[in-house]
DNA sequence: CTTGACTCTTACCTTACGTCATACCCTATA
DNA sequence: TATAGGGTATGACGTAAGGTAAGAGTCAAG
Protein backbone atom coordinates (compact mmCIF):
# COMPACT_ATOMS: atom_id res chain seq x y z
CA UNK A 1 0.00 0.00 0.00
CA UNK A 2 1.19 3.76 -0.24
CA UNK A 3 3.09 3.00 -3.38
CA UNK A 4 1.79 4.92 -6.08
CA UNK A 5 4.19 7.22 -7.56
CA UNK A 6 2.97 10.93 -9.28
CA UNK A 7 3.20 9.12 -12.70
CA UNK A 8 1.13 6.56 -11.94
CA UNK A 9 -1.57 8.59 -9.94
CA UNK A 10 -1.84 10.82 -13.13
CA UNK A 11 -2.80 8.05 -14.86
CA UNK A 12 -4.74 6.52 -12.64
CA UNK A 13 -6.67 9.76 -12.24
CA UNK A 14 -6.25 11.33 -15.93
CA UNK A 15 -4.38 14.49 -14.12
CA UNK A 16 -1.09 15.39 -15.03
CA UNK A 17 1.97 15.48 -13.06
CA UNK A 18 1.73 18.89 -12.94
CA UNK A 19 -1.70 19.64 -11.58
CA UNK A 20 -0.36 16.97 -8.24
CA UNK A 21 2.23 18.73 -7.39
CA UNK A 22 0.12 22.38 -7.26
CA UNK A 23 -2.50 19.79 -5.08
CA UNK A 24 0.38 19.52 -2.88
CA UNK A 25 1.82 22.91 -2.53
CA UNK A 26 -1.74 24.21 -2.04
CA UNK A 27 -2.77 21.21 0.30
CA UNK A 28 -5.47 20.01 -1.66
CA UNK A 29 -4.14 16.82 -1.61
CA UNK A 30 -0.91 15.57 0.13
CA UNK A 31 0.97 12.39 -0.60
CA UNK A 32 0.66 10.15 2.23
CA UNK A 33 4.75 9.76 2.15
CA UNK A 34 7.52 10.88 1.05
CA UNK A 35 10.65 8.84 0.47
CA UNK A 36 14.05 10.10 1.45
CA UNK A 37 14.59 11.36 -2.10
CA UNK A 38 11.59 13.36 -1.40
CA UNK A 39 9.47 11.32 -4.13
CA UNK A 40 5.84 11.62 -3.21
CA UNK A 41 3.81 8.60 -2.75
CA UNK A 42 -0.21 8.07 -2.57
CA UNK A 43 -1.99 5.68 -1.17
CA UNK A 44 -5.37 4.32 -1.63
CA UNK A 45 -6.87 6.90 0.68
CA UNK A 46 -5.68 9.67 -1.12
CA UNK A 47 -6.67 8.05 -4.84
CA UNK A 48 -10.35 8.39 -3.12
CA UNK A 49 -9.30 11.88 -2.47
CA UNK A 50 -8.56 12.83 -5.75
CA UNK A 51 -11.70 11.42 -7.18
CA UNK A 52 -13.48 13.80 -4.55
CA UNK A 53 -11.49 16.52 -6.31
CA UNK A 54 -12.13 16.00 -9.77
CA UNK A 55 -16.18 15.29 -9.05
CA UNK A 56 -16.18 18.58 -7.50
CA UNK A 57 -14.03 20.61 -10.02
CA UNK A 58 -16.04 18.91 -13.03
CA UNK A 59 -18.51 20.54 -11.53
CA UNK A 60 -16.25 23.84 -11.94
CA UNK A 61 -15.93 24.57 -8.08
CA UNK A 62 -12.77 26.32 -7.85
CA UNK A 63 -9.36 24.38 -6.13
CA UNK A 64 -9.73 26.36 -2.45
CA UNK A 65 -13.83 25.99 -2.23
CA UNK A 66 -12.70 21.88 -2.60
CA UNK A 67 -9.81 22.35 -0.04
CA UNK A 68 -12.61 23.73 2.35
CA UNK A 69 -15.20 21.30 1.17
CA UNK A 70 -12.92 18.65 1.72
CA UNK A 71 -11.46 19.80 5.01
CA UNK A 72 -13.64 21.62 6.83
CA UNK A 73 -16.75 19.40 8.61
CA UNK A 74 -18.87 22.37 9.52
CA UNK A 75 -18.99 23.50 5.93
CA UNK A 76 -22.19 23.60 4.77
CA UNK A 77 -22.26 21.28 1.30
CA UNK A 78 -25.30 21.41 0.41
CA UNK A 79 -25.72 25.16 0.48
CA UNK A 80 -22.80 24.94 -1.71
CA UNK A 81 -24.45 22.59 -4.53
CA UNK A 82 -27.78 24.35 -4.14
CA UNK A 83 -25.81 27.92 -4.52
CA UNK A 84 -24.00 25.97 -7.85
CA UNK A 85 -26.87 24.82 -8.69
CA UNK A 86 -28.94 28.12 -8.93
CA UNK A 87 -25.29 29.05 -11.02
CA UNK A 88 -25.86 25.88 -13.49
CA UNK A 89 -29.32 27.47 -14.17
CA UNK A 90 -28.45 31.31 -14.57
CA UNK A 91 -25.73 29.79 -17.36
CA UNK A 92 -28.34 27.68 -19.18
CA UNK A 93 -30.60 31.02 -19.46
CA UNK A 94 -27.45 32.86 -21.11
CA UNK A 95 -27.47 30.09 -23.40
CA UNK A 96 -30.71 29.67 -23.87
CA UNK A 97 -30.96 33.96 -24.97
CA UNK A 98 -28.30 33.21 -26.91
CA UNK A 99 -29.73 30.85 -28.96
CA UNK A 100 -32.86 33.14 -29.35
CA UNK A 101 -30.49 35.86 -30.20
CA UNK A 102 -28.77 32.76 -33.04
CA UNK A 103 -32.67 32.13 -34.34
CA UNK A 104 -33.97 35.37 -34.91
CA UNK A 105 -30.23 36.35 -36.58
CA UNK A 106 -31.02 33.47 -38.69
CA UNK A 107 -34.60 34.40 -39.34
CA UNK A 108 -33.59 38.25 -40.81
CA UNK A 109 -30.90 36.71 -42.86
CA UNK A 110 -32.25 33.88 -44.24
CA UNK A 111 -35.27 36.00 -45.40
CA UNK A 112 -32.23 38.53 -47.23
CA UNK A 113 -31.07 35.33 -48.79
CA UNK A 114 -34.35 33.29 -49.47
CA UNK A 115 -35.42 32.46 -53.14
CA UNK A 116 -37.68 34.17 -55.25
CA UNK A 117 -40.69 32.03 -56.06
CA UNK A 118 -39.55 32.93 -59.77
CA UNK A 119 -36.22 30.98 -58.78
CA UNK A 120 -38.05 27.87 -58.19
CA UNK A 121 -39.14 27.59 -61.09
CA UNK A 122 -35.92 28.59 -63.02
CA UNK A 123 -35.69 25.91 -66.12
CA UNK A 124 -39.07 25.61 -66.82
CA UNK A 125 -40.84 28.31 -69.30
CA UNK A 126 -43.09 30.45 -67.78
CA UNK A 127 -46.63 29.57 -69.11
CA UNK A 128 -46.00 25.96 -68.55
CA UNK A 129 -45.16 26.45 -65.30
CA UNK A 130 -48.07 29.12 -64.85
CA UNK A 131 -50.77 26.70 -65.62
CA UNK A 132 -49.19 23.96 -63.70
CA UNK A 133 -49.13 26.40 -60.83
CA UNK A 134 -52.77 26.84 -61.11
CA UNK A 135 -53.78 23.70 -60.92
CA UNK A 136 -51.71 22.29 -58.59
CA UNK A 137 -53.67 24.82 -56.65
CA UNK A 138 -56.80 24.00 -57.72
CA UNK A 139 -56.53 20.34 -57.26
CA UNK A 140 -54.47 20.41 -53.77
CA UNK A 141 -55.69 23.54 -52.74
CA UNK A 142 -53.92 27.41 -52.62
CA UNK A 143 -52.12 26.78 -49.38
CA UNK A 144 -50.69 23.57 -49.51
CA UNK A 145 -48.49 24.63 -52.73
CA UNK A 146 -47.82 28.05 -50.95
CA UNK A 147 -46.53 26.46 -47.81
CA UNK A 148 -44.55 23.94 -50.14
CA UNK A 149 -42.79 26.88 -52.10
CA UNK A 150 -42.30 28.36 -48.75
CA UNK A 151 -40.56 25.84 -47.48
CA UNK A 152 -38.28 25.25 -50.37
CA UNK A 153 -37.74 28.67 -50.05
CA UNK A 154 -36.94 29.33 -46.79
CA UNK A 155 -33.41 26.88 -47.57
CA UNK A 156 -30.63 28.81 -47.09
CA UNK A 157 -27.37 28.06 -49.19
CA UNK A 158 -25.61 25.55 -46.48
CA UNK A 159 -28.46 23.69 -46.07
CA UNK A 160 -29.26 22.79 -49.81
CA UNK A 161 -25.41 21.70 -50.07
CA UNK A 162 -26.23 19.07 -46.92
CA UNK A 163 -29.42 18.63 -48.88
CA UNK A 164 -27.42 17.31 -52.03
CA UNK A 165 -24.89 15.42 -49.93
CA UNK A 166 -27.66 13.66 -48.07
CA UNK A 167 -30.00 12.76 -51.34
CA UNK A 168 -27.34 10.65 -53.08
CA UNK A 169 -27.02 8.38 -50.23
CA UNK A 170 -30.69 8.65 -49.45
CA UNK A 171 -31.74 7.60 -52.93
CA UNK A 172 -29.71 4.96 -52.88
CA UNK A 173 -31.01 3.50 -49.76
CA UNK A 174 -34.46 3.92 -50.79
CA UNK A 175 -33.90 2.06 -53.78
CA UNK A 176 -32.35 -0.48 -51.76
CA UNK A 177 -34.82 -0.61 -49.60
CA UNK A 178 -37.79 -0.99 -52.11
CA UNK A 179 -36.78 -4.17 -53.53
CA UNK A 180 -37.95 -5.39 -50.40
CA UNK A 181 -41.46 -5.78 -48.57
CA UNK A 182 -43.02 -1.90 -48.61
CA UNK A 183 -44.05 -2.99 -45.13
CA UNK A 184 -41.09 -3.57 -44.08
CA UNK A 185 -40.13 -2.45 -40.21
CA UNK A 186 -36.78 -1.44 -41.11
CA UNK A 187 -38.29 0.58 -44.44
CA UNK A 188 -40.77 2.28 -42.04
CA UNK A 189 -38.05 3.24 -39.78
CA UNK A 190 -35.66 4.19 -41.97
CA UNK A 191 -38.40 6.83 -43.85
CA UNK A 192 -39.02 7.89 -40.39
CA UNK A 193 -35.55 8.33 -38.55
CA UNK A 194 -32.96 9.50 -41.72
CA UNK A 195 -35.50 10.30 -44.18
CA UNK A 196 -35.25 14.11 -43.36
CA UNK A 197 -34.89 15.83 -46.30
CA UNK A 198 -38.06 14.09 -47.27
CA UNK A 199 -39.48 15.49 -44.16
CA UNK A 200 -38.86 18.86 -44.37
CA UNK A 201 -39.26 19.28 -47.96
CA UNK A 202 -43.24 18.61 -46.82
CA UNK A 203 -42.61 20.46 -43.68
CA UNK A 204 -42.44 17.59 -41.41
CA UNK A 205 -45.71 16.50 -42.37
CA UNK A 206 -46.54 13.78 -45.18
CA UNK A 207 -49.61 14.87 -47.54
CA UNK A 208 -50.26 13.20 -50.46
CA UNK A 209 -50.85 16.54 -51.91
CA UNK A 210 -47.66 17.70 -51.17
CA UNK A 211 -45.46 14.57 -52.34
CA UNK A 212 -48.06 14.87 -55.72
CA UNK A 213 -46.98 18.31 -56.23
CA UNK A 214 -43.27 17.31 -55.88
CA UNK A 215 -44.03 14.68 -58.27
CA UNK A 216 -45.43 16.73 -60.77
CA UNK A 217 -43.27 18.95 -60.45
CA UNK A 218 -39.90 16.99 -60.63
CA UNK A 219 -41.67 15.13 -64.05
CA UNK A 220 -41.35 18.54 -65.79
CA UNK A 221 -37.80 19.22 -65.20
CA UNK A 222 -37.59 15.98 -66.70
CA UNK A 223 -39.21 16.17 -69.61
CA UNK A 224 -38.00 19.81 -70.18
CA UNK A 225 -34.13 19.58 -69.40
CA UNK A 226 -33.06 16.79 -67.20
CA UNK A 227 -30.04 18.24 -65.42
CA UNK A 228 -31.27 22.08 -64.89
CA UNK A 229 -30.34 22.09 -61.28
CA UNK A 230 -33.13 23.14 -58.96
CA UNK A 231 -32.00 25.06 -55.74
CA UNK A 232 -28.32 23.70 -56.02
CA UNK A 233 -29.58 20.39 -56.78
CA UNK A 234 -29.53 18.36 -60.22
CA UNK A 235 -32.72 18.37 -61.02
CA UNK A 236 -32.48 14.85 -61.91
CA UNK A 237 -31.57 13.26 -58.98
CA UNK A 238 -34.56 15.14 -57.19
CA UNK A 239 -37.20 14.22 -59.53
CA UNK A 240 -35.58 10.66 -59.52
CA UNK A 241 -35.90 10.87 -55.81
CA UNK A 242 -39.17 12.12 -55.60
CA UNK A 243 -40.59 10.17 -57.69
CA UNK A 244 -39.46 6.77 -55.80
CA UNK A 245 -40.56 8.13 -52.59
CA UNK A 246 -43.81 9.08 -53.83
CA UNK A 247 -44.29 5.59 -55.35
CA UNK A 248 -42.95 4.19 -51.59
CA UNK A 249 -45.63 6.23 -50.37
CA UNK A 250 -48.59 5.41 -52.09
CA UNK A 251 -47.60 1.23 -52.18
CA UNK A 252 -47.27 1.46 -48.63
CA UNK A 253 -50.44 3.50 -48.27
CA UNK A 254 -52.61 1.10 -49.97
CA UNK A 255 -53.00 -1.96 -47.87
CA UNK B 1 -24.84 56.59 -35.98
CA UNK B 2 -21.55 55.22 -34.26
CA UNK B 3 -22.38 56.76 -31.01
CA UNK B 4 -22.22 53.82 -28.05
CA UNK B 5 -20.07 54.61 -25.68
CA UNK B 6 -17.84 51.74 -23.75
CA UNK B 7 -20.73 52.06 -20.94
CA UNK B 8 -23.65 51.70 -23.66
CA UNK B 9 -21.67 48.76 -25.23
CA UNK B 10 -20.85 46.83 -22.05
CA UNK B 11 -24.47 47.19 -20.67
CA UNK B 12 -26.12 46.49 -24.09
CA UNK B 13 -23.55 43.41 -24.44
CA UNK B 14 -23.47 42.27 -20.79
CA UNK B 15 -19.30 42.64 -20.64
CA UNK B 16 -17.29 45.07 -18.44
CA UNK B 17 -15.62 48.01 -19.80
CA UNK B 18 -12.04 46.43 -19.47
CA UNK B 19 -13.43 43.57 -21.57
CA UNK B 20 -13.90 46.08 -24.26
CA UNK B 21 -10.55 47.65 -23.95
CA UNK B 22 -8.49 44.47 -24.00
CA UNK B 23 -10.97 43.13 -27.15
CA UNK B 24 -9.48 46.80 -28.44
CA UNK B 25 -5.75 46.19 -27.95
CA UNK B 26 -5.80 42.69 -29.34
CA UNK B 27 -7.63 43.82 -32.22
CA UNK B 28 -10.41 41.85 -31.91
CA UNK B 29 -12.93 44.36 -31.72
CA UNK B 30 -12.18 48.12 -32.49
CA UNK B 31 -14.38 51.08 -32.27
CA UNK B 32 -15.29 52.57 -35.48
CA UNK B 33 -14.18 56.28 -34.16
CA UNK B 34 -12.22 57.74 -31.43
CA UNK B 35 -13.15 61.34 -30.11
CA UNK B 36 -10.53 63.49 -30.07
CA UNK B 37 -10.38 63.21 -26.31
CA UNK B 38 -9.06 59.67 -26.83
CA UNK B 39 -13.01 57.91 -25.98
CA UNK B 40 -14.36 54.63 -27.73
CA UNK B 41 -17.19 54.74 -29.74
CA UNK B 42 -18.92 52.18 -31.45
CA UNK B 43 -21.47 51.54 -34.31
CA UNK B 44 -23.87 48.59 -35.18
CA UNK B 45 -21.48 46.79 -37.08
CA UNK B 46 -18.99 46.48 -33.91
CA UNK B 47 -22.04 45.43 -31.85
CA UNK B 48 -23.14 42.38 -34.45
CA UNK B 49 -19.35 41.12 -34.45
CA UNK B 50 -19.25 41.74 -30.97
CA UNK B 51 -22.01 39.20 -30.71
CA UNK B 52 -20.46 36.76 -32.44
CA UNK B 53 -17.52 37.10 -30.19
CA UNK B 54 -19.66 36.32 -27.35
CA UNK B 55 -21.25 33.45 -29.35
CA UNK B 56 -17.60 32.03 -29.68
CA UNK B 57 -16.51 32.67 -26.08
CA UNK B 58 -19.53 30.87 -24.36
CA UNK B 59 -18.24 27.81 -26.69
CA UNK B 60 -14.78 28.22 -25.33
CA UNK B 61 -13.18 29.79 -27.94
CA UNK B 62 -9.89 31.50 -27.33
CA UNK B 63 -10.13 34.95 -28.13
CA UNK B 64 -7.10 34.75 -30.60
CA UNK B 65 -9.23 31.77 -32.41
CA UNK B 66 -12.23 33.76 -33.06
CA UNK B 67 -10.11 36.84 -33.97
CA UNK B 68 -9.07 34.83 -37.15
CA UNK B 69 -12.03 33.32 -37.45
CA UNK B 70 -13.68 36.89 -37.67
CA UNK B 71 -11.26 37.94 -39.94
CA UNK B 72 -11.40 35.48 -42.58
CA UNK B 73 -13.15 36.36 -45.75
CA UNK B 74 -13.72 33.15 -46.00
CA UNK B 75 -16.27 33.41 -43.10
CA UNK B 76 -19.81 32.07 -43.43
CA UNK B 77 -22.11 33.88 -40.93
CA UNK B 78 -25.15 32.01 -41.97
CA UNK B 79 -23.07 28.56 -41.63
CA UNK B 80 -21.62 29.61 -38.51
CA UNK B 81 -25.18 30.77 -36.85
CA UNK B 82 -25.76 27.30 -37.07
CA UNK B 83 -22.61 25.88 -35.97
CA UNK B 84 -23.07 27.80 -32.89
CA UNK B 85 -26.59 26.67 -32.32
CA UNK B 86 -25.71 22.80 -32.46
CA UNK B 87 -23.00 23.72 -30.07
CA UNK B 88 -24.80 25.83 -27.62
CA UNK B 89 -27.50 22.92 -27.33
CA UNK B 90 -24.68 20.49 -26.54
CA UNK B 91 -23.29 22.82 -23.64
CA UNK B 92 -27.13 23.00 -22.52
CA UNK B 93 -27.12 19.45 -22.47
CA UNK B 94 -23.86 19.02 -20.27
CA UNK B 95 -24.91 21.54 -17.83
CA UNK B 96 -28.28 19.43 -17.39
CA UNK B 97 -26.51 16.48 -16.71
CA UNK B 98 -24.01 18.80 -13.84
CA UNK B 99 -27.24 19.68 -12.38
CA UNK B 100 -28.25 15.84 -12.60
CA UNK B 101 -25.48 15.17 -11.15
CA UNK B 102 -25.78 17.79 -8.20
CA UNK B 103 -29.26 16.80 -7.52
CA UNK B 104 -28.57 13.04 -6.89
CA UNK B 105 -26.00 14.57 -4.80
CA UNK B 106 -28.31 16.34 -2.88
CA UNK B 107 -30.68 13.69 -2.13
CA UNK B 108 -27.59 11.14 -1.05
CA UNK B 109 -27.18 13.88 1.46
CA UNK B 110 -30.86 14.32 2.24
CA UNK B 111 -31.05 10.84 3.02
CA UNK B 112 -27.72 11.00 5.49
CA UNK B 113 -29.12 14.06 7.35
CA UNK B 114 -32.62 13.37 7.12
CA UNK B 115 -34.47 12.96 10.87
CA UNK B 116 -36.05 10.00 12.16
CA UNK B 117 -40.03 10.49 13.15
CA UNK B 118 -39.24 9.60 16.59
CA UNK B 119 -36.78 13.02 16.21
CA UNK B 120 -39.72 15.01 15.23
CA UNK B 121 -41.93 14.30 18.45
CA UNK B 122 -38.67 14.16 20.79
CA UNK B 123 -39.86 16.42 23.50
CA UNK B 124 -43.79 14.71 24.11
CA UNK B 125 -44.31 11.84 26.16
CA UNK B 126 -44.27 8.73 23.79
CA UNK B 127 -48.01 7.60 24.76
CA UNK B 128 -49.72 11.23 24.52
CA UNK B 129 -47.63 11.26 20.87
CA UNK B 130 -48.77 7.83 19.48
CA UNK B 131 -52.30 8.41 20.72
CA UNK B 132 -52.77 11.77 19.14
CA UNK B 133 -51.17 10.30 16.05
CA UNK B 134 -53.64 7.66 15.79
CA UNK B 135 -56.33 9.77 16.50
CA UNK B 136 -54.80 12.71 13.58
CA UNK B 137 -54.71 9.25 10.87
CA UNK B 138 -58.08 8.33 11.59
CA UNK B 139 -59.61 11.68 10.84
CA UNK B 140 -57.69 13.21 8.89
CA UNK B 141 -56.61 10.02 6.87
CA UNK B 142 -52.79 7.91 7.30
CA UNK B 143 -51.06 9.72 4.22
CA UNK B 144 -51.92 13.49 5.06
CA UNK B 145 -49.82 12.53 8.95
CA UNK B 146 -46.91 10.52 6.63
CA UNK B 147 -46.91 13.00 4.26
CA UNK B 148 -46.43 16.19 6.35
CA UNK B 149 -44.11 14.11 8.57
CA UNK B 150 -42.21 13.10 5.47
CA UNK B 151 -41.73 16.97 4.61
CA UNK B 152 -40.88 18.17 7.89
CA UNK B 153 -38.27 15.34 8.00
CA UNK B 154 -36.74 16.20 4.47
CA UNK B 155 -35.79 19.53 5.50
CA UNK B 156 -32.38 19.92 5.76
CA UNK B 157 -30.25 21.77 8.87
CA UNK B 158 -29.78 24.49 6.24
CA UNK B 159 -32.97 24.53 5.29
CA UNK B 160 -34.19 24.25 9.39
CA UNK B 161 -31.60 27.33 9.93
CA UNK B 162 -33.36 29.72 7.27
CA UNK B 163 -36.78 28.82 8.41
CA UNK B 164 -35.90 29.36 12.02
CA UNK B 165 -34.78 33.69 10.76
CA UNK B 166 -37.86 33.60 8.44
CA UNK B 167 -40.19 32.46 11.35
CA UNK B 168 -40.04 35.22 13.81
CA UNK B 169 -39.84 37.92 10.82
CA UNK B 170 -43.26 36.12 9.43
CA UNK B 171 -45.24 35.39 12.99
CA UNK B 172 -44.90 39.45 13.66
CA UNK B 173 -46.10 40.19 10.45
CA UNK B 174 -48.84 38.12 10.53
CA UNK B 175 -50.15 39.53 13.69
CA UNK B 176 -49.22 43.05 12.13
CA UNK B 177 -51.79 41.78 9.26
CA UNK B 178 -54.49 39.89 11.47
CA UNK B 179 -55.39 42.79 13.42
CA UNK B 180 -56.92 44.73 10.49
CA UNK B 181 -59.67 42.75 7.80
CA UNK B 182 -58.80 39.27 7.12
CA UNK B 183 -60.08 39.54 3.73
CA UNK B 184 -57.39 42.54 2.87
CA UNK B 185 -55.94 41.99 -0.42
CA UNK B 186 -52.77 42.53 0.92
CA UNK B 187 -52.53 40.00 3.81
CA UNK B 188 -53.98 37.37 0.63
CA UNK B 189 -50.86 37.86 -0.91
CA UNK B 190 -48.42 37.73 1.88
CA UNK B 191 -49.70 34.84 2.53
CA UNK B 192 -49.13 34.02 -1.20
CA UNK B 193 -46.04 35.46 -1.88
CA UNK B 194 -44.06 35.58 1.20
CA UNK B 195 -45.42 32.79 3.50
CA UNK B 196 -43.71 30.45 2.08
CA UNK B 197 -42.95 28.56 5.47
CA UNK B 198 -46.43 27.41 5.80
CA UNK B 199 -46.08 26.49 1.84
CA UNK B 200 -43.43 24.32 2.71
CA UNK B 201 -44.57 23.25 6.07
CA UNK B 202 -47.83 21.85 3.59
CA UNK B 203 -45.91 20.68 0.98
CA UNK B 204 -47.11 23.43 -1.29
CA UNK B 205 -50.95 22.98 -1.09
CA UNK B 206 -53.05 24.02 2.59
CA UNK B 207 -55.31 21.46 3.26
CA UNK B 208 -57.12 22.15 6.57
CA UNK B 209 -56.22 18.44 7.24
CA UNK B 210 -52.63 19.61 7.49
CA UNK B 211 -52.97 22.62 9.17
CA UNK B 212 -55.33 21.49 12.53
CA UNK B 213 -52.82 19.01 12.74
CA UNK B 214 -49.99 21.02 12.96
CA UNK B 215 -52.15 23.28 15.11
CA UNK B 216 -53.13 20.24 17.96
CA UNK B 217 -49.10 19.30 17.81
CA UNK B 218 -48.02 22.74 18.52
CA UNK B 219 -50.89 22.41 21.57
CA UNK B 220 -49.12 19.23 22.56
CA UNK B 221 -45.58 20.86 22.39
CA UNK B 222 -47.23 24.21 24.59
CA UNK B 223 -49.05 21.81 26.92
CA UNK B 224 -46.06 19.71 27.86
CA UNK B 225 -42.82 21.74 27.68
CA UNK B 226 -43.11 25.22 26.04
CA UNK B 227 -39.67 25.69 25.10
CA UNK B 228 -38.48 22.08 23.27
CA UNK B 229 -36.68 23.00 19.96
CA UNK B 230 -38.86 20.99 17.09
CA UNK B 231 -36.36 20.73 14.38
CA UNK B 232 -34.32 23.08 16.32
CA UNK B 233 -37.36 25.53 16.32
CA UNK B 234 -37.80 26.81 19.58
CA UNK B 235 -41.17 24.99 19.93
CA UNK B 236 -43.22 28.39 21.32
CA UNK B 237 -42.37 30.54 18.60
CA UNK B 238 -43.90 27.78 15.97
CA UNK B 239 -46.69 26.73 18.31
CA UNK B 240 -47.47 30.61 18.01
CA UNK B 241 -47.01 30.59 14.39
CA UNK B 242 -49.31 27.45 13.39
CA UNK B 243 -51.72 28.78 15.51
CA UNK B 244 -52.24 31.87 13.84
CA UNK B 245 -51.63 30.66 10.62
CA UNK B 246 -54.75 28.36 11.31
CA UNK B 247 -56.11 31.00 13.06
CA UNK B 248 -56.29 33.20 10.14
CA UNK B 249 -56.61 30.40 7.69
CA UNK B 250 -60.19 29.19 8.90
CA UNK B 251 -61.22 33.35 9.75
CA UNK B 252 -60.44 34.15 5.62
CA UNK B 253 -62.52 30.59 4.83
CA UNK B 254 -65.64 31.04 6.68
CA UNK B 255 -66.93 33.95 4.47
C1' DC C 1 28.63 1.59 -14.79
C1' DT C 2 25.93 3.55 -17.92
C1' DT C 3 21.52 4.54 -19.85
C1' DG C 4 16.91 5.90 -20.02
C1' DA C 5 12.95 6.80 -17.52
C1' DC C 6 11.38 9.24 -13.32
C1' DT C 7 11.32 12.84 -10.12
C1' DC C 8 12.44 17.10 -7.58
C1' DT C 9 12.31 22.29 -7.22
C1' DT C 10 12.30 26.75 -9.11
C1' DA C 11 10.77 29.90 -12.13
C1' DC C 12 8.63 31.98 -15.84
C1' DC C 13 4.48 31.87 -19.27
C1' DT C 14 -0.51 31.67 -20.36
C1' DT C 15 -5.67 33.38 -20.80
C1' DA C 16 -9.19 36.51 -19.97
C1' DC C 17 -10.06 39.25 -17.48
C1' DG C 18 -10.63 42.11 -12.23
C1' DT C 19 -8.89 45.78 -9.61
C1' DC C 20 -6.57 49.70 -8.47
C1' DA C 21 -4.21 54.35 -9.29
C1' DT C 22 -3.83 58.48 -11.56
C1' DA C 23 -5.25 61.71 -14.57
C1' DC C 24 -8.19 63.62 -18.10
C1' DC C 25 -12.98 64.85 -20.05
C1' DC C 26 -17.79 66.34 -20.07
C1' DT C 27 -21.97 68.39 -18.67
C1' DA C 28 -25.49 70.04 -15.50
C1' DT C 29 -26.37 72.91 -11.80
C1' DA C 30 -25.57 76.64 -8.20
C1' DT D 1 -18.09 80.56 -14.02
C1' DA D 2 -16.80 77.20 -10.71
C1' DT D 3 -17.51 72.85 -9.26
C1' DA D 4 -19.37 68.32 -8.48
C1' DG D 5 -20.57 63.92 -10.45
C1' DG D 6 -19.90 60.77 -13.52
C1' DG D 7 -17.55 58.72 -17.49
C1' DT D 8 -13.07 57.58 -19.66
C1' DA D 9 -7.95 56.36 -20.72
C1' DT D 10 -3.72 54.24 -19.71
C1' DG D 11 -0.69 51.49 -17.06
C1' DA D 12 0.39 48.27 -13.80
C1' DC D 13 -0.38 44.50 -10.93
C1' DG D 14 -3.19 40.30 -9.38
C1' DT D 15 -5.79 35.93 -10.25
C1' DA D 16 -6.81 30.69 -11.29
C1' DA D 17 -5.25 26.50 -12.90
C1' DG D 18 -2.17 24.94 -14.70
C1' DG D 19 1.84 24.43 -19.09
C1' DT D 20 6.57 24.43 -20.12
C1' DA D 21 11.36 24.50 -19.41
C1' DA D 22 15.82 24.26 -16.85
C1' DG D 23 19.00 22.08 -13.96
C1' DA D 24 19.83 18.47 -10.90
C1' DG D 25 19.08 14.31 -8.35
C1' DT D 26 17.21 9.09 -8.34
C1' DC D 27 16.18 4.48 -9.69
C1' DA D 28 16.18 -0.05 -12.02
C1' DA D 29 17.90 -2.80 -15.81
C1' DG D 30 21.25 -4.40 -18.89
Amino acid sequence: MDNYSVKKISKLAGVSVRTLHLYDKMDLLKPSVRTAAGYRLYGEKELLRLQQILFYRELDFPLKEICTILDDPAFDLMQALEGHRKALLARKERINTLIGTIDKTLVTLKNKTMLQVEDLYEGIPQEKMRAYRAEAMSKWGKETILSVEDTLRSFSKAEVENMKTELSYTTARLAELMSGDPADKEVQEYIGRRFNVILRLTNGKVEMGKLEYFRKLSELYVAENSYTPVNGIPSMELALFIQKATAYYTKSQRP
